[in-house]
DNA sequence: AGCACGCCGACT
DNA sequence: GTCGGCGTGCTC
């Protein structure tokens, strides 16, 4: 007998497998989905491991396969594995990352009336009421039933039912979410000379409508379209079907493949010559990705400004994984905001680049999936997500951006790190990785410094009038403007290259930081600042809605006319919006024609596009916008780009901030002077001495790191050490606070026992955002060498949120 | 989520 | 004694 150890999916599960029997008539491997009884139901399961001796005295047998053959390799298995074990996430979510879309599927348990109908005289209210429920609908759900009747009682009254043999119970698959698509097509089956006859004999009998048909078929070599025909004649299913029946027609349908990149065709182009930065960078890369029979997969980490010409290089390493026979997998940190990447990619490598992103329809995702497993793509694109496709001989992992944090999924478990889950695959498959940045992540530098990454230095920039310096950037002291008066939102300094930008007939970019982009009301009298009914931060104001606006749940309020603190009245509004950067552009600048580019003007992505051709067509000047105008846009006409407030970052208690204003102005400067003329980038800031400020203004990343990581070092934060951050909401104040409470000491006493002395527990404390949708939220930060240790071994009740190396510690 | 088990009190 | 109600614990 054989038996599989199995990752079922139930919450109750997490991270446990399940030991079953393989029954002889099932052929069952690793990466297998598999159905499994599962106490009273029958769940969807993936195999882990096959042994002939089983790790469980009394098993149960597999009751189906849900697949033929295995849906995930035994390398996608052990990633799912060590995703479980390091992030301490349930097993299956963990490999639910690496299915196919659609592919979690429930039983849902169904009554039904007995065939057999028994005695329903002697029925009290209840069962009545659960009797002609079923009649009404034929049938009823479990879930319909508790709904109805509440939990206790729904399940005693089926009880009674069943009991008395009045109802039967029966499990019934869920809803199947994906399908292959299909399109019919029709094709004459019959001689030309035979239709023809028979196409006048129709005739003759008056079937006009089957002789239609035939008469446009007669037109057509090829298969036809159903839709096709359907656009010329009337025809209904039971026409065409008397004429199949009579072998006149074949209907066959033909499985079609949903493309994201439908109408994305771009005409082929050869690879551009490098410069000497770029063939210095691309030399090494291309020994390691030659190098046979290495122990383990070289990992780059290629640090290059904004327009080095990193995308070159990552398109030349994946031709030459290409030429191996393998594929590769390029994550980007946002898909919507990268469709130049993808255009390079598929220009590069025509028809053999898959998207994969949740933005697609699921039946588009199906379909790529697919696409993927069979081998047919040179290369998957997408963000973090796209990690876990089914790319089949992987041989090159690209990360770009990988400083960027929507890397790391917060907001559910399993709460991954694509670029540690990245590290690990590669590891697991031989995959060579890339990661590219201007600004790395201050770990992912130190470990290139410590020699576990081999970093490559791409110092030069590449624009359109060949290499070009880094745009001059003037840093202007906020505090000053003030002291001589001006109360203005621009300095003089902006104001002026922004006048000088404009008379010239370049373009500007004006960007907020997104932190300091809300309008807040507050008490001229009280100072009370409006907040959210339900969550502990402030309300913002919506000028196109007239409306208050909570950022966290979408709650949503009418301004009120006067304080609901103080009832004095005279409330004011805080805060520099894009709105308010617009009106005061307009006043300043009124010749000149500005785009706002903000989360409320761009919902879809579609608009986006339209507001990013108009600009780059230079059909306006100044565009005003948050974190989206930084990011890795190539806009050759903008000259001159205003951070109009750079410090709203700073203020935020996360040992993280400096790291991020960094990447953010670096980011933002970059987007200065990509074309042929140079740029020039203005900061306006209260705190210019600010290290992290002076740092990107000169360009320079070595100066950054080196402040950057003595401080890290100093207060022993990554990479000096681990973090795990333990999050606990409760609907109760109390009880959230004295929950935390507990397991702070538990996880203390838990550490002594242990005798781990190195382990830092930060906390309890209330959360940066102390309340959040009605939840008070509470944290415990743990701060180590390895905190997953004890955490792994520790039961967590509900409401415990786990995040090992947390992106945001606030 | 759903079932078995075991305890307790009301009633036969 | 016996039945129903409720809390607890387990699911290979």
């Amino acid at each position: 007998m054989k038996y599989a150890e199995v990752a079922v999916n139930s919450p109750i599960a997490q991270r446990r497998s399940f030991c079953y029997s393989i029954p002889p008539w099932f052929d069952v491997g690793v990466g297998q989905a598999v159905w499994v009884p599962f106490g009273s139901v029958v769940l969807q399961g993936v195999v882990l491991r096959t042994s002939g001796i089983p790790s469980f005295e009394i098993t149960k047998e597999v009751v189906g396969v849900i697949t033929p053959s295995p849906l995930l390799s035994p390398v996608h298995v052990d990633l799912a594995v060590w995703l479980s074990a390091y992030y301490v996430a349930p097993l299956f979510d963990s490999l639910a990352l690496m299915l196919p879309p659609g592919f979690e599927q429930r039983l849902v348990t169904v009554f039904r009336l007995s065939p057999s109908l028994g005695d329903l005289s002697q029925l009290n209210e209840e069962q009545r009421q659960v009797v002609s429920f079923i009649e009404e609908n034929g049938k009823a759900s479990s879930v319909e039933l508790k709904r109805k009747l509440g939990e206790r009682r729904a399940e005693l009254t089926i009880r009674q039912l069943l009991q008395r043999g009045l109802i039967v119970k029966t499990q019934q698959l869920g809803e199947v979410r994906v399908k292959p698509k299909f399109v019919r097509y029709l094709k004459l089956r019959a001689e030309l000379d035979t239709a023809e006859a028979e196409m006048v004999r129709l005739k003759e009998h008056r079937a006009y409508k089957q002789a239609a048909v035939i008469e446009f078929l007669l037109k057509r070599a090829q298969p036809v379209p159903l839709s096709d025909l359907r656009s010329t004649t009337a025809c209904t299913g039971a026409v065409l079907n008397s004429l199949e029946k009579r072998g006149l027609l074949t209907i066959v349908d033909v499985p079609v493949r949903r493309d994201p990149l439908k109408g994305f065709r771009v005409a082929a182009i050869p690879s551009p010559v490098l410069t000497l930065s770029q063939e210095a960078a691309w030399q090494q890369i291309s020994v390691g990705l030659r190098q046979k029979g290495r122990a383990e997969p070289p990992i780059f980490l290629l640090h290059g400004v904004t327009g080095s010409g990193k995308t070159e290089i990552y398109l030349r390493a994946l031709a030459e994984v290409v030429r191996q026979g393998k594929r590769g997998i390029c994550l980007v940190p946002e898909i919507s905001l990268t469709p130049q990447t993808i255009e390079r990619f598929a220009a590069r490598f025509p028809g053999l680049v898959a998207v994969l992103h949740s933005e697609l329809s699921l039946g588009e995702q199906y379909d790529e999936w697919y696409r993927i497993k069979e081998g047919n793509c040179a290369v998957v694109i997408g963000p973090r997500s796209a990690l876990f496709a089914p790319q089949p001989d992987l041989g090159l992992i690209i990360i770009d951006e990988e400083h960027e944090w929507t890397y790391k999924q917060s907001d559910k478990s399993p709460r991954y790190h694509a670029r540690e889950a990245a590290i690990r695959l590669a590891e697991l498959s031989g995959a060579a990785v890339i990661l590219g940045s201007a600004t790395p992540d201050v770990v992912t530098y130190y470990r290139g410094k410590q020699g576990i990454y081999q970093v490559i230095e791409l110092k030069e920039r590449v624009t359109p009038g060949g290499i070009a310096s880094l745009p001059e950037v003037e840093i202007v002291d906020m505090r000053e403007e003030l002291k001589a008066g001006n109360r203005s939102l621009f300095s003089r300094s902006l104001r002026e290259l922004i006048q000088e930008t404009l008379t010239r007939r370049e373009q500007v970019i004006l960007f907020l930081n997104r932190r300091g982009t809300a309008t807040l009301v507050e008490c001229r009298g009280c100072g009370f600042m409006l907040s959210c009914k339900h969550c502990s931060v402030s309300l913002v104001y919506h000028a196109a809605l007239k409306k208050l606006v909570c950022h966290h749940c979408r709650y949503t309020s009418q301004l009120p006319a006067f304080c609901p603190s103080c009832h004095s009245g005279q409330l004011r509004f805080l805060g520099v919006g894009t709105q308010k950067v617009e009106e005061e552009v307009e006043s300043l600048f009124p010749e000149a024609r500005i785009l706002r580019w903000d989360k409320d003007i761009t919902p879809g992505h579609k608009a986006y596009r339209e507001l990013l051709d108009k600009f780059r067509n230079h059909q306006a000047d100044i565009l005003i916008g948050t974190q989206m105008v930084a990011k890795g846009l190539d806009l050759p006409q903008v000259t001159l780009t205003g951070v109009v407030n750079a410090d709203t970052g700073l203020n935020i208690p996360d040992f993280r901030a400096g790291e991020r204003t960094f990447q953010l102005l670096c980011q933002v400067a970059g987007r200065a002077g990509r074309g042929l003329v140079a740029g020039k980038v203005v900061i306006q800031t209260y705190s210019p001495r600010y290290y992290a400020v002076r740092a990107a203004a000169n360009h320079d990343y070595e100066a950054f790191y080196a402040q950057e990581i003595e401080y890290r070092r100093q207060l022993v934060y990554p990479p000096f050490s681990r973090l795990a951050r333990l999050l606990f909401s409760h609907t109760n104040a109390g009880v959230c606070q004295r929950e935390a409470e507990k397991m702070c000491r538990s996880i203390i006493n838990e550490r002594n026992r242990r005798g781990i002395p190195d382990l830092r527990v930060i906390g309890p404390a209330p959360a940066f955002i102390s309340r959040l949708r009605g939840h008070y939220q509470w944290q415990i930060l743990i701060c180590g060498t390895a905190p997953v240790e004890i955490l792994g071994d520790m039961a967590f009740p509900q409401g415990w949120i786990l995040d090992i190396d947390p992106v945001g510690v606030v």
